[in-house]
RNA sequence: GGGGACGUAGCUCAAUUGGUUAGAGUACCGGACUGUCGAUCCGGUGGUUGCGGGUUCGAGUCCCGUCGUCCUCGCCA
């Protein structure tokens, strides 16, 4: 074997290298036996071009004749431009081709589990298949652009934060168990038996102690570790960009990330998104959306109606009322035909959404021409019903649904609702579905006019980007019978609600803000605590004694007393950010080596048994 | 921990009301073929219907259990 090294990559002869002779490497996509010659489709993860073997040279030609899918060749040829009317329009390389003089056989390949090639009516490999053989799955085209989309997503960040002063500074993975939160990730320590180390859930407390070390633009793009239950958006093992700044007050962290989610956006996908970003307050989005992180592609928002429920006939809304609760109400546009009176009964298909979320159940209205109808109609006098179709805006054909709870429960109800029908009424498209349908029509077109496809160009309305401010400080925790962090005992109250903190602490605000993209948190932040008393009377209300937050946290109150700056900021969920950017919904898909939803990788099989011998030497007996 | 969907050839799927020997496409193997480009044509190999039990004259199909995967609620400061 000589002479192997590639002269160029499998993307990158064009018409100007023709006589020229190279060498290529790659893998074989496919191969088309034509008798008298041999193609072989080469391609790595620059491109594909197409290798010709003719039958002047026997032995050549024999050995071309054996090559399977997969296998890993360097081929020595000529460019030559292909035959007349034989063009390829719709690949960079399509105009050429390499005649073969010699070739080498890397690697051979037995047939795989799974086709790798992607051809557009070929249903993909099932999910398990490919993680089990996921460096294979690697190398579908699909994934390779998405590693390399996440690969140009990172660069930005480092860039764009590195030219305004910003140091990208390592924190350990080794640290210390923190209560509340999620659970952690436990590592024993062989020197200390009994004694374990934890996984950093976000750098969180390493970052502000280098605040108040004085380096007071910090990021890292770290790995965070939360051994909880996942879902199609979460992986235990993900990654944040983490940043924090000194003297900064919110909206310096908030205009600061607008700058950077434009640049991404520009650098990855060529679209402008507007800035600044809207906000909205806690408060609003729950009463609006029913959810703190809404999508605001479509409308259908959520609407106060206790007042008149109140005034009405029906038994059920008047003690929700009277129990100090609320009605509020989704007018469902259009959609009464769309669901049966079977399908609203109580376990049909929209009352068990609601039930999923605690409600009771779920009450309906139609508008069946310029009539309401419906079990309840009559409960609700003419005049009444008058007021209810002003405030919903009610037409013909459209669908009222009510649900009568504590605020909390409502609003989670119909936010939980307001998502269900967003997809089953079709009110917004992702703007990647929108990319499928305009390339299988460009392809179509493009080839019948003998031209390259014109990349589709995702727009700036495809991504609804929201600050969500001005969180609570706290929620009550029933189970555990005390206060609990909605952000983390960290975040620093509002100046004007620090007295709220001894007398009324449900009603203490937050400096924490919420940035969320199409439905999705894309990010979480807060101003932090800089001043030791207020963080000692932020562990108490927590349920802290004294004592315990000096055994937990005496080094940040310590620290926190010898000249911590004030300092806030932020962490960006990479993962969901290069969701959203490669046009996906599952995080499994931009993650090169992900978990399955039982937090187990199929791949190497880990979580695995150790030997007991590991086991001894960590002091640890297996229950 | 709860709810839901799914599991049939290497892969993607089909199989009527419970009814004959479980099919198709693709992959793979063999053959034909002078420009293909997911070539085409002809032929062939390939099955513990996830696993275990039950009902039945008869189970891929129905029932129970179990394992696995995905979605979801709880959970994720």
């Amino acid at each position: 074997m000589v002479e192997w090294q590639r002269t160029h990559t499998c993307g990158e002869l064009r018409e100007g290298h023709v006589g020229q002779d190279v060498t290529l490497t790659g893998w074989v996509l496919i191969t088309r036996n034509y008798g008298r010659q041999v193609f072989v489709d080469l391609r790595d993860r620059y491109g594909l071009t197409q290798v010709v073997f003719e039958a002047d040279d026997p032995a050549l030609f024999e050995a071309a004749n054996r090559v399977g899918r997969e296998w890993v060749l360097s081929v020595k040829g000529t460019v030559r431009k292909r035959l007349e009317g034989a063009a390829r329009e719709n690949i960079p390389t399509g105009r050429v081709e390499v005649l073969a003089k010699a070739f080498n056989v890397l690697n051979e390949c037995p047939p795989l589990p799974f086709s790798v090639t992607e051809f557009p009516d070929e249903e993909p490999a099932g999910e398990e298949l490919r993680l089990q053989y996921r460096y294979l799955d690697l190398r579908r085209r699909t994934l390779q652009r998405v590693l390399a989309l996440r690969h140009r997503m990172n660069k930005t960040i480092r860039d764009f934060l590195d030219a305004r002063g910003f140091l990208e500074l390592e924190t350990p993975l080794l640290g210390k168990s923190t209560p509340e939160g999620a659970r952690d990730y436990l590592v024993p320590s062989r020197v200390f038996p009994g004694e374990f180390f934890a996984l950093p859930q976000s750098p969180q407390l390493y970052k502000q102690l280098l605040m108040i070390a004085g380096y007071d633009k910090y990021f890292q793009i770290a790995r965070c570790l939360r051994d909880e239950d996942l879902r199609a958006d979460r992986q235990p093992e993900f990654t944040q960009l983490d940043v924090e700044v000194s003297f900064a007050e919110r909206d310096d962290i908030l205009s600061l990330m607008e700058g950077l989610a434009a640049e991404v956006f520009r650098t990855c996908l060529g679209v402008e998104v507007p800035v600044p970003f809207p906000r909205m307050t806690y408060a609003e989005v729950m009463a609006r959306y029913g959810s703190d992180k809404p999508d605001l592609r479509y409308g259908l928002e959520v609407v106060d109606v206790t007042d008149l429920a109140a005034e009405s006939e029906f038994g059920v809304f008047k003690s929700a009322v009277a129990a100090g609760g609320v009605v509020r109400a989704i007018n469902a546009v259009g959609a009464a035909d769309k669901y049966s009176n079977t399908a609203l009964k109580p376990g049909g298909e929209l009352p068990k959404i609601a039930e999923t979320f605690k409600a009771k159940g779920l009450a309906w209205m139609k508008a069946d021409g310029d009539k309401l109808t419906g079990s309840i109609e009559k409960f609700f006098p003419e005049p009444l019903k008058a007021k209810l179709r002003e405030r919903l805006n009610v037409k013909p054909g459209d669908l009222l649904l009510f649900v009568a709870d504590k605020p909390e429960v409502a609003a989670d109800a119909l936010g939980g609702l307001r998502a269900h029908l967003g997809v089953a009424l079709k009110l917004y498209r992702n703007w990647w579905e929108e990319k499928a349908e305009y390339d299988a029509a460009e392809e179509e077109k493009a080839k019948a006019e003998k031209r390259p496809p014109v990349p589709y160009q995702p727009r700036p309305d495809q991504f609804r980007f929201l600050w969500v401010v001005d969180f609570p400080m706290f929620a009550w925790d029933d189970e555990e019978k005390r206060w609990a962090a909605i952000h983390h005992p960290f975040t620093a109250p509002m100046d004007e609600d620090l007295p709220a903190l001894e007398s009324d602490p449900g009603k203490a605000r937050a400096k924490a803000y919420d940035l969320v993209l199409n439905g999705y948190e894309v990010g979480g932040g807060s101003i932090r605590i800089h001043r030791q008393e207020v963080q000692s009377a932020v562990f108490g209300l927590l349920g802290m004694e004294a004592e315990e937050a000096r055994k937990r946290f005496g080094f940040l109150l310590d620290a926190l007393k010898s000249g911590a700056p004030p300092h806030g900021g932020i962490a960006l969920g990479l993962d969901r950010w290069c969701m959203l950017l490669a046009g996906t919904t599952n995080i499994r898909d931009v993650i090169a080596f992900p978990k399955n939803q039982k937090a187990r990788d199929l791949m190497t099989g880990a979580p695995a048994p150790v030997d007991p011998r590991q086991l001894k030497d960590l002091g640890i007996r297996p229950a």
